[in-house]
Order: structure tokens, then sequence, then C-alpha cells
DNA sequence: TTGGTTGCAAAACGTTTGCATGTGC
DNA sequence: GCACATGCAAACGTTTTGCAACCAA
């Protein structure tokens, strides 16, 4: 199995243990599109069928997010967390503020702007987050926006 | 006391009734530069010698966010939420990582940026969020960057 | 073998809620 | 007087932690 062994690269290089939580837990987030919270991972595993403890998926991102191999990030007033595998491109989230999609997309406006930050604060700039809001197109069809 | 005054008109226009305890948070977030959370509110009421329970902090905090008298949000991978007043510009947050200062800057960058979204993703676009972080200058100078 | 990983239960934390009491209008 | 605002304590949902058992290296 490909994947498997991919995952076993990246704990690997990050002198992690390899153990199934962890590889169920990274292949979860690997196939998933959007950011999805603890729990989401937690329910995903148990209705494959494997037991794992709560405690142990919070664990797990931990160490995955202090290896920078997982971002973890929260949304605006929502005060829980959600993780996502880090694929190394910048990008930033569309969010449905029906339906909930999260979409993630590519594109980056934002180098000049923070330039102009760094000039103007004296900041040394690090990066940003940016969550852009709305309607997804079906939501909008729906609610004859 | 003038802004007492102004403090009664907000909470009259939304049919709100004034209490000392609407007036000191609303007081509070206005004499603040920074968004603050809840707990903050909380100690600086306490600070001055009056006494408040800290569920009528929220409570008050979710009245007054309904009415877009406050904005809540929330940052990056912290789970405790953060308000401040509307002040109703348009603004984005300047966050020292070291410091955990928060600046609030005035100028966006992104209406080029949503309209294109909005024709490559169909959405109907109502808003954003943007942080942006790193290291302020004094921190900046500390840490030798 | 051994140190990192896990499960479990309990604690911690921010936030919300039910209910009785208090207060602005 | 009445509806709304508040205090208190208890409940809640998410996340963290202590400790003993377990297992990858």
């Amino acid at each position: 199995m490909k994947s498997k062994r991919k995952y076993h690269e990246i704990l690997k290089n990050e002198n992690l243990k390899s153990t199934k939580h962890r590889h169920a837990i990274i292949e979860i987030l690997d196939n998933n599109k959007y950011p999805i919270t603890a729990d989401d991972i937690f329910i995903k595993i148990k209705e494959k069928g494997h037991s794992i403890s709560l405690s142990t998926v919070y664990r797990t991102l931990d160490t995955l997010t202090a290896r920078d191999i997982v971002i973890k990030s929260s949304i605006a007033d929502k005060n829980q967390a959600i993780y996502e595998l880090n694929r190394n491109r910048h990008h930033h989230y569309l969010l449905c503020v029906k339906c909930r999609k999260i979409l993630t997309v590519g594109n980056c406006p934002l180098e000049e702007y923070e330039k102009m930050l760094e000039d103007r604060f004296g900041f040394k700039i690090k990066g940003h987050n940016l969550e852009v809001f709305g309607y997804c197109t079906e939501c909008a069809v729906k609610e004859n926006l």
C-alpha cells in the first residue's frame, strides 16, 4: 500500500513512531479536502470499526501540529479547533455561512500588503490567516441571492 | 459625563435597557485599542472595585454581538473568543506572536481578490477575516530579528 | 528492554443555562 | 408592575492531564 509507506516516511522524518492510530489519523486528514475537528476524526475512525480514544486523537494532533505536519486553526466565532494536513502550499479558507462547507483556495493576494505593514508598523511578519465567507453556489441559489 | 450619554444612546437605539454593567462593559471595550476576552473584561470591572458575574459579561457580550454593537472573533489556534467594539470600519488584526499584542489595522487589500473568488468559485461573498502575525518592533529587537 | 504511545477517567477550561431575585422604564 | 437583567451554581462541550498498561524500535 503506497500511502501507508508515505505516512511512515512522514513520521520517521520527525522521529515519531509509526502506530496504527497515527496512520489512521494522517490518512483521514490526507483524504479530507476540508479541515475537520478532532471529534470528526474520532468518529471516522470508529466508523471504520477501529477503536481509539479521543485523547489519543488530541494528543496525536498536538504532536503533528508541533512538527508542522498538521495545521491547527479555528474559525471566526466558533470555539472548536479544526485540523488539516500541511500540504506546504499557502492557501486560504472560503466558508459557506449556510451549509458550513469549507473550501481551500490557493491564491494569495497579500504579499504586498504584508510589505506595507512591515514598513508602516515595524512588524516582522511571519504569516497570516485569511477566511473569506459567504454563500456557496448551491446555497446562494436556495436563498435567492 | 459625555461618554455615559453616548453609551446610553447606543443601548437605547437597540431597545436595550441602560444598566451599570452594560455601561461598564461598553466603556471597557471603547477604551481598549485591542480586542479582549470576556474574562479580561470581568477582571477589569473587578479591579475597579465593582462586582459583576462572569455570566453577565458573557450574556451582555452576546446581546451586544447580536446587535452588531460588538464584534466577536477568535484567533488562529486559540480557543477563546475575543471581543471589540464595532467601530464600523473594516479592519484587520496584526498580532505579535511573542508578546501577544494585537493591533488593529485599517487598510484592506482584498476587494479585488473577493471579486476573483466570486467569479471562480461562484461564491456570493459576504465578508472576510484576516489576521497577520509576526513580531512587533519591540519583540523583533529582543529576538534579534 | 525501554522510552514513547495509548486508554481511561478525571480535571480543566471557556462558555451557557435554569431559576430565583433584582431593577430600569 | 412588568419585562428584562442579573447572580449563582450547576451543566455543558471541548481539550488536557495523570497514571498504569502497552507496544514499536
